[in-house]
Order: structure tokens, then C-alpha cells, then sequence
DNA sequence: CTTCTTAAGCTCGGATGTAGAGCATATTCT
DNA sequence: AGAATATGCTCTACATCCGAGCTTAAGAAG
């Protein structure tokens, strides 16, 4: 349901601390109106008043609408092939609490256990007020939620162990939701349409329309990865071959340096990139210009107001800007040449699959609370 | 708004002749409120009742709801490669009138004028009753209505001429408005997230998620031609190399074949992709291989519950359905394989254009009415 | 043909949410 | 201090919707 109280929540959450006079001409209602949707959402411990920072112009001062401080939370969560960590995160996206451990050698089953032992000790702390988690992990969460991530060699681990209450549960894949958060709280705010690319160990990312995440009919959209930019010869993970993911990635600069497969590709590839000597740069170089190349394709099909990169993706376009630019040019349709959406670098970086698990988890949860 | 009034006559409009006592269990009102917004609503001259089919079971015979013979209607418009078509639609999608004329070898101007007539006539015979247009064309359309058609060597046509007056005025592109009729009225009906490619001279289409056509930024989205899956040797008429589009159209057809690029390259297409001979049942193959092969980087970067087919897709898809299936199969991500999104011609063929002109403007007029 | 069963429509009272007018309040500007 | 400005509160009017109870129109059963 779209109620007044929800769009006054939605206004809190994705700004917080907007005056109550703000947020009333935000979602167009007079001040009779305010006044009782205030007091009520106050009453129900949705949020709460303080006395706002001085306008310094003239009129009445109004107040500022926060969380409040009994208010409903969300446990936001992430696993990465490092670590897992846990926030709990108040209306608006700040966070209260956080909880993080490396992953070591453990199991997918053990690292569940131990993200759900987390929520636990979360939940005895501040009780009922944690409604729902959100989770963001590296790989395919199917809608009975068992994750297969290829990267940690973990295969039908259930995620359902972790949150065995009711409540909301979101669970997906960190590229799609780095996206989510990207959009709502990084660079992308503010655009209609923004595609969001991270590169890891693969490639994945999502295109947000008017906010909300596009998904796909099976939850399994975003794998740009796997779509044929790349060279028909090299046979991808998958099965298929050519895959865009192949060309970009720590695979795809030890294939063209002559380096063995690497254990931990994300390191490998950080710093291959980082490296200034001449052959790395060329790997780096290539890679670039297959990544330029491949967004200009999305773009041409998407039509994004501007394209946002994540995770190596951000480093190769600190590295070799010119190289993405000039094949993101000579790849987009003529029309688009003279005023191309821009590629920028995520503001979020490592945090972002974290905050838009917490995006994710708080819109579903901002639709229940009334 | 979505007023209980508007989501009723939503709808009708998706299933004209619902029952009064089906469409209220669909929006889940009770039946006093059906009393009174049946009653507003036909008082207001949107939408009538008639005695019904009779059910065979027991209980109180319902009535049918239709639109009201006075109601209001949406001047549905195409411009194809050879002709201009007008309808008058109703609420429901039926089609009251139609005026259609081949194009000749008139200008853009020419043709856009001769449009404008035809609906000032339509005008004058149905009056206000005609609250707005909708209007497919081969080309974009900029966010100031001018079309670029570059098939037909049109260059910043001036649509706005067409509809002086205040109102709905959507524009779009075929394969865009194409993909919303085939959701909501042909093959992809009841689908979460469909995909539509429409090839005619180039490829384009468009991705449908819940009802809502992705339009992009600029409202450019759906060049799917021109994303890089082709031959990065073949340059395409947009600037750029590799383009999808000119490896399954008449172009490439003749390409493959050692033709002259055609005058026609619509009809040119249809001729090959019929003949049985060796040499053009061999290129269509290839064609057809290039389709499947895109539409599976398609499908694994959307994740759509189906893809349907239009213009010479449909053609490809009847006569070479084995080589669009093994390339679609072996570009598809491994999990994806073993229950593949259906590919399916579209049931609108050649009407999908103007019926997506009908559905956006109905749509975007049914937002206005209350 | 009459009565029963079933599904649907109508009427009315009560609850809810909202808009708008008029008044009250708290600040800055002059 | 008084004017100007912006905001908040109270109260009335109105629209919408839900549910209970009654009415209506058909098929089924006898």
C-alpha cells in the first residue's frame, strides 16, 4: 500500500533528519494533514522530532524528522571472499552496531552458522526491534534461498538458517545490490535510470529504474558478465563462451600475462592493475578497453543516465581511464557520442553490497509498517 | 493516483467485459463500495454495464462491464516503412475507426501532415471523446517529439503537429511499443519481466517488467542491434562496429550472400528467409544463429520469464527455429539451460506497433481520469 | 409450481483520512 | 516594538470505504 505514512517514512529514509515542512511538501499535504500523521507515526515509534538546525531566514522554525530511538531496525548483512559482517541499520541508513569476522577456511554451512549465531546476540540486544535482514552474498541466491557461489566453491548453502524468525527477508546478489545502494545513497542519486557494473571475480551489477532494482523474473537479472562482448574462443565458467566476464576480469589479465589461474583473483587482479610496469599495463589496458567496449553495448541498450562501477571495475578506471573511454566512445551509437552518460567510480566501494542489502531489506519492510 | 476508481477501470481495460462482481473480487472491494464506484463511474460516462452471459450457476446474474458508448478513446497512430495507420480506441483496446493510406514517396513532413488531417477528421467526428494519441513510428523520438527515422531518410520530423492540442501525446519507437502490446495483449500476457525483439531493418525492442516498458533515460532503451555481439570487422550505420542488428537483418542476409545492400531490405529479408535454395536458406541460417546467440546474452543479463519475436524475427523463427535454439541453448549460463526462457513469435505480427501506441496512451490517460 | 439455495446488489451507519479555513506561535527583518 | 514570514494546531466538511443486514434474481429440488 502507498498510505500517506508510508511516503512519509520513504522521505525520512532517504533523508534523514528532512524538516517536517520539507517532507509535508514532499509528498503534497497540508499542515491539518501533517499534523496528525506526525503525531501518529510518532505515537507508533516510527520516528521521532528533534528541534532542526536554524534556517536562519524567517518564520516559524520547524523540526527535524529522524528515526526513532525505539524504532524498528534491520540487520544488514554481507559476505564477501573475505569476510562476513553484519550492521544493524536504523530508518534512514545509519548504522548502530557492527559485527564482522574473516571468513578463515570455513565451510558455507559454518559461515552461516556463525552469521546466524551474530543475529542472535544482535536480536537478545535490542529485542523485537530488528523486523526483517537483508544479505548480500557473492553468487546466485535462488528463491528458496540457497546460495550457490561458485567464487567460494560453496554450493546449496541455506540461508534460511540464519533468520528463522518471521519478519523480512531479502536475500541477492551483492553486485545487484551494490547497485541498489549505489542509487540510493551513492553516486547514482538522483537518476532515472542508472546501470551499476561490478567487477570481481566475474562481472555482475544491475540497472535501477526509478529506484527500484530490476531483478528479473527468477531474481537472476544483472549477470551482464555473461552476455557475448567478449572473445568467442575462451570458454567461460559457465558453459558458454565469449563471455563479457572473461575479458575483464583477474582471469582475463593472467590469460593475456600467461600467469596461472590465481587462487584469490580479486587480490591478483588489484594488483596487477595497481603495477606499472609494462606488461601489466598492457593486460590492464586490454581489460579496460573490453570493459569500455561492452559498457557502451549496455548503454546502447539500456540508455542509463550514467553508468556506475564497482569493485575492480573502479580500479581499472583509475587506471586506464582513457582506454575505457576512447572503446566506450567508438562503441556507442552515433547519436550518444556528443553527450554520453558519464562512467563514474562507486562512492560506496567495498560497503556497497552491505548498504543495498539494508536498501533492499528497509523497502520491504517500509511497505509492511503502516 | 491509484484510486480504487482508476485501478477498476484498469481493469476493464485489460479484460473488457469482466464481470461487476469478478472486477470487484480483483481490486477486493466489498460490495457496497462496488455500488457506489460502478455507479460514479458510469455516471461519469466511463464505462457502461450490459446484462451479461449468463453464468449457468446459481445466484444473482452480475452484469458485464464495457466502456461507455460515449467514453473516452485514444487516437491510436503507426508510421511503418509503408504506410500510416490510424484507430480510434476504446477503453478495452477495441478499435472503433481506422484510416490508413500508403506513404508513397512522400517527405516526413508530408507524411506527419497527413496524419494531422486524419486525425482532425477523426476529430470532428468523435469530438472531445478523443482525450489523446499515441504514436508508433520507425525511429527515436527526442524528449521535443522530433523523429529521426534514419530507414526511411527522415531527419528531425516534427511529431507535435500531429496533436495540437492539450492531452496524452506519447511518441515511441515500434519495437518499444511493440513489446508493451505484445505484455499486455499478446504472447507475454501474465509474464513477471518479458523481453521483445522486433527485427525489420536493424533490431530493436524492449524489456517489460510488471506491466511497465523500460524506456530508458532519454527514452532511448531497447537498441538491442546495437549491442556488440556481431562481427567487430562489420561497421554499422550508427558509427560503431559489431552491432548485433547487422548480423541479423536484410543487411546482413545480403551481405552473406554477396547482394547489393536492397532498396527494401524489409521485404528484400522476407523473400530470402522463404526461399529454400541452398545459398539463402544458408544464410538465413546463420542469421539465425546470430539471433539465438544474442538472445541468450540478452537472457542471461534480464532474466526474463520469455522472449517473444516480431517483424522478420518471427519469419527467422519459422524457418530456422533449430539454429536459433542450439545458439540460444549454448549461450545460456549453465543453470539456465535445463529450463530456458521460451522463445515465441509474437501473436500481434504486424499490428504490435499500433497496439502499443493504443496500451501506453491508455495507460497514461488512465492515470488522469478519476 | 413452489420452496430452497446461492450469488450478487443495495442501503445505511460507522470509521478513516484528508483538505481547507482560521487562528496561534516562533522566528527574522526593519 | 511591530511587521513580515513560515510553520503548527484545531475544527469542520467531505469523500471513500467497510461491514451488517436486507433485497433481488437466478438455478436446483421436491
Amino acid at each position: 500500500m502507498t498510505t500517506r505514512a508510508t511516503e512519509l517514512l520513504r522521505v525520512i529514509h532517504a533523508r534523514p533528519g528532512v524538516t517536517r515542512a520539507d517532507a509535508a511538501r514532499l509528498i503534497g499535504v497540508g499542515t491539518g494533514a501533517t499534523t496528525e500523521l506526525v503525531g501518529r507515526l510518532g505515537h507508533a515509534e516510527l520516528l521521532a522530532e528533534t528541534p532542526a538546525a536554524p534556517s536562519g531566514s524567517r518564520g516559524r522554525p520547524t523540526t527535524a524528522l529522524i528515526p526513532h530511538p525505539r524504532g524498528p531496525l534491520i540487520a544488514a548483512t554481507s559476505i564477501t571472499h573475505e569476510q562476513w559482517r553484519v550492521d544493524v541499520v536504523e530508518l534512514g541508513g545509519a548504522a548502530l552496531a557492527t559485527v564482522r569476522e574473516d571468513l578463515g577456511d570455513r565451510t558455507g554451512d559454518e559461515v552461516v552458522a556463525a552469521v546466524g549465531a551474530a543475529v542472535s546476540r544482535l536480536r537478545t540486544e535490542y529485542g523485537d526491534r530488528i523486523r526483517g535482514i537483508g544479505i548480500a552474498v557473492p553468487g546466485t541466491v535462488s528463491r528458496d534461498l540457497m546460495l550457490d557461489a561458485s567464487n567460494l566453491n560453496w554450493r546449496n548453502v541455506d540461508l534460511a538458517a540464519i533468520w528463522p524468525k518471521a519478519g523480512i527477508f531479502v536475500a541477492g546478489n551483492d553486485a545487484t545490490l551494490a547497485a541498489s545502494a549505489e542509487s540510493h545513497r551513492g553516486a547514482a542519486v538522483g537518476a532515472s535510470v542508472a546501470l551499476h557494473l561490478r567487477v570481481e571475480a566475474g562481472l555482475g551489477g544491475a540497472v535501477v529504474d526509478g529506484g527500484r532494482v530490476l531483478v528479473g523474473a527468477l531474481g537472476a537479472a544483472g549477470e551482464f558478465g555473461h552476455m557475448p562482448f567478449g572473445d568467442p574462443t575462451v570458454e567461460c565458467p559457465c558453459g558458454a563462451y565469449g563471455c563479457w566476464g572473461t575479458a575483464v576480469d583477474g582471469s582475463a589479465l593472467a590469460r593475456l600475462l600467461g600467469h596461472h589461474q590465481p587462487r584469490d583473483p580479486i587480490s591478483y587482479a588489484r594488483r596487477i592493475i595497481a603495477s606499472t610496469d609494462p606488461a601489466p599495463a598492457a593486460a590492464t589496458a586490454t581489460a579496460a578497453t573490453a570493459l569500455g567496449r561492452g559498457i557502451a553495448g549496455l548503454v546502447n541498450g539500456l540508455d542509463p543516465d550514467l553508468v556506475t562501477l564497482g569493485g575492480l571495475g573502479t580500479d581499472l578506471l583509475a587506471a586506464a581511464p582513457a582506454h575505457i573511454d576512447q572503446a566506450y566512445r567508438a562503441g556507442l551509437m552515433g547519436f550518444r557520442r556528443e553527450n554520453p552518460p558519464p562512467i563514474l567510480p562507486s562512492t560506496l566501494g567495498d560497503d556497497g553490497p552491505l548498504a543495498g542489502a539494508a536498501e533492499e531489506a528497509w523497502t520491504a519492510l517500509l511497505t509492511t509498517l503502516v
